[in-house]
DNA sequence: ACATTTTCTTTGCTAAAGGCAAAAATAGTG
DNA sequence: CACTATTTTTGCCTTTAGCAAAGAAAATGT
């Protein structure tokens, strides 16, 4: 079959994987910098101040199991991050939303995270960085609608 | 400072977030339909047929501790799948190689995991897949540096 | 020659990430 | 009111991963 498509599958595969592995350990120096475990930072950075969440909301939102989500939110709720209050209309809800210390811890990490990719991103152009935009963003879409295909 | 910075930095970061949970869920799913692994899927990648690997060398290139390696390594060897000799130069060292069975199952994945990239690229034009691939590339770069400076 | 240090791998232990299945609690419906 | 469906939690298990100590072998100093 088409001999450049198999080369640049391939190429585009290996890539991808360092890719992974690199923001894989980004992720957790930053997470360790700010006391907290990986998996309570990208949680925390779904949710938005004002806002409140149901188990299934985020554990969708972060393609986890509910009750990984509960466990991930026991660790938030232990540090007083987050609140959980049952909703009223309807009791089995929980409704998860952060506190005023969560709500500023948030706001410092999403700043500091941003800044963290500013400072990979200043040295280079704008349309390089154009570029990753574009690329990353094809890609995406192309393992996204895959996944939705096979699973 | 540069707000079109910030807004590309923080629109890549949002991607890349995403993109790196897909790839995960892909590989998930590709090494249980092989009957393996996440890590043991990670590691046969890199194992080239004939060659023959320290534990060191393996533990290096996929970024994990070298007692990491040895449990993986151990789930391989009980599957048949790599050889674990002693160095008869240097009897502190263990060559790491595939077996006939593990190369078999090697090309075999090889083969399949490019089919599935080649699967999801196939009906992008070939400057889409050349997008793909350098904006990647660029990032993977960025990534890079910034974690040896960084760590 | 032998004691010390260094190097490579393994083992024991621990933590984090994650899912499945059953239980608990509540809501909706015949 | 009995039954079913939904949401969350709990118990238990697996996978991934690292650290520190132990083991084994090589290199090196005296």
């Amino acid at each position: 079959m088409d001999m450049k498509l198999k080369q640049q599958a391939s190429a585009i595969t290996e890539l991808t994987f360092d890719l992974l592995r690199c923001c894989k350990a980004k992720e957790k120096m930053f997470a360790k910098d700010h006391g907290l475990k990986v998996a309570e930072f990208r949680c925390l950075r779904i949710v938005e101040a004002g806002k409140s969440y149901s188990v299934q909301e985020l554990a969708t939102s972060m393609h986890l199991s509910p009750s990984r989500l509960t466990r991930i939110i026991d660790g938030l709720f232990a540090e007083k991050l987050v609140d959980r209050v049952q909703s009223i209309e309807d009791r089995r809800f929980a409704k998860i939303s952060l506190t005023n210390k969560g709500q500023t811890l948030v706001g410092k990490l999403k700043e500091e995270y941003a800044d963290l990719h500013g400072e990979m991103l200043k040295d280079i152009s704008v349309e390089d960085r154009d570029k990753i935009y574009n690329g990353i963003s094809l890609m995406q879409g192309l393992v996204s609608t895959w996944l939705v295909r096979n699973a």
